[in-house]
DNA sequence: GAAGCGTGGGC
DNA sequence: TGCCCAAGCTT
């Protein structure tokens, strides 16, 4: 009958039979992933980068449209900022594509190739301990650890952590323990199963396809003899979680102005939320304020309400805007509800572009006929906005096309 | 060290 | 609906 493993988490003969097991399995279980097969470097770092805080599914679509437009460093590097993000629109933390741009051009500065130490993978921005382990690993086989949360969770049902893999007693554990392990694939006998490489993926697809959060499948899992957890009958309450804050809740009001056919969008600063793309103006109202008096005070905030740029409300300044309804956004710590207003501004050449310091151009706001807007990167409540509007919005490779033009799109709901 | 940073899927 | 959380990094 087969028994527990009788060598302890961490041991030599432990990594060693571990990490045989979780290889096999990985070769006889991986997913057919794009960047698999070659495991060309700059293929796998930007893969990694999409996939920090994001699930593989997600990232496919994205990553096969980026080596479309991007097959090589240089074509990166070669790019727009405002195209990277375009690519980007709706994976999130937009700070990745930001950085991702701004890396590939460092590399290109310096001999063009993708760094293939720990320490030079570090240096780049974007890339903190878990990428430059899993480029490392993966790329060149470097035997450095790769700890994500699926390697946290695993390594802590295995050896059975008391304390969360989240934290800074139970990160310094699992790291011990995941170095252990690699660095015994990265002997001769781990390089024939596939190394550092094998290791650290097997150890990611196994929390990934087996090693759940909720839920593990522990009667298919490799090393069901060798954790711990599983062995108590614990793999249910380990890890243990950490403690999250509940989303805050945020009122405000978002404005769609319209002029001669086009739309007043303006770009956020180059850091922070949805950093650098652009949206349609919005605030946040003041506890007790009405939507309406936050859309005035929307308005003289950009100077449009017969400000200094000469833009006023069609009929006036007492002239309803149209309510288009609510939209509605979580982030992790903030949750958003909008509401959202049609307007009309007159009266100035569309073409003036609005006062403001630059970010990264000359403008903070500029107007953007339909199609311009189409190829303008938004964040997701801008598209839940225009959604509103009741248009046929398609996404296509280059994201969001727009097949009629919005401004001859009646609002449906009652003024306010 | 803690908070900020997106979005979508599952339950 | 609301809440959890996912191949983390930066400040």
């Amino acid at each position: 009958m087969a028994r527990r493993n009788p060598s302890p988490p961490g041991t030599p003969p432990w990594n060693q039979q571990v990490g045989s097991r979780l290889m096999v399995w990985f070769g006889a279980n991986a997913r057919p992933l794009p960047w698999r097969g070659d495991y060309h470097p700059y293929r796998v770092w930007v893969a990694e980068t999409m996939a920090q805080q994001t699930r593989m599914e997600t990232l496919l679509p994205y990553y096969r449209r980026w080596m479309d437009r991007f097959p090589a460093l240089e074509d990166v590097a070669a790019a727009t900022q405002e195209e990277v993000l375009k690519l980007w629109e709706g994976l999130g933390y937009y700070s990745r594509a930001r950085n991702l741009h701004k890396a590939a051009r460092m590399m290109v500065e310096s001999g063009g190739e993708v760094p293939d130490t720990w320490e030079g993978l570090l240096a780049l921005p974007g890339v903190g301990p878990y990428t430059a382990g899993a480029v490392g690993s993966t790329a060149f086989n470097l035997p450095v650890p790769a700890v994500d949360g699926n390697v946290g969770r695993v390594v802590a049902r295995l050896a059975a952590l008391e304390e969360p893999p989240s934290g800074k007693e139970g990160k310094k554990q699992v790291a011990a323990l995941a170095e252990g392990l690699v660095k015994a694939a990265g002997g001769r006998r781990g390089l024939s199963l596939g190394g550092p490489r094998a290791l650290n993926q097997g150890l990611m697809e196994l929390g990934s396809l087996i090693c759940r959060p909720v839920h593990p499948e522990c009667a298919n899992c490799p090393l069901g003899l060798d954790c711990v957890a599983y062995t108590r009958g614990r793999q249910g309450d380990l890890p243990a979680a950490a403690h999250q804050p509940k989303a805050a809740r945020v009122q405000g009001v978002m404005s769609l102005l319209g002029n001669q056919g086009r739309w007043l969008v303006r770009r956020r600063p180059a850091k922070g939320v949805w950093g650098g793309l652009w949206e349609f103006p919005w605030l946040v109202l003041e506890p007790g304020e009405s939507v309406l008096s936050g859309y005035h005070r929307l308005l003289e905030e950009m100077g449009l309400d017969g400000g200094p740029a000469g833009f006023k409300p069609v009929g006036g300044a007492g002239y309803p805007p149209q309510n288009l309804g609510q939209v509605r956004h979580g982030l992790t710590h903030l949750h958003f509800t909008w509401d959202c207003l049609l307007g009309r501004l007159d009266e100035t050449d569309p073409a003036v572009i609005l006062a403001g310091e630059a970010v990264d151009g000359p403008y903070t706001a500029r107007w953007a006929t339909p199609d311009e807007l189409a190829r303008l990167p938004l964040g997701r409540p801008n598209h839940k906005a225009l959604a509103l509007l009741g248009q046929p919005l398609d996404v296509d490779h280059q994201g969001w096309s727009h097949h009629v033009s919005l401004m001859n799109v009646q609002a449906h709901k009652e003024p306010l």
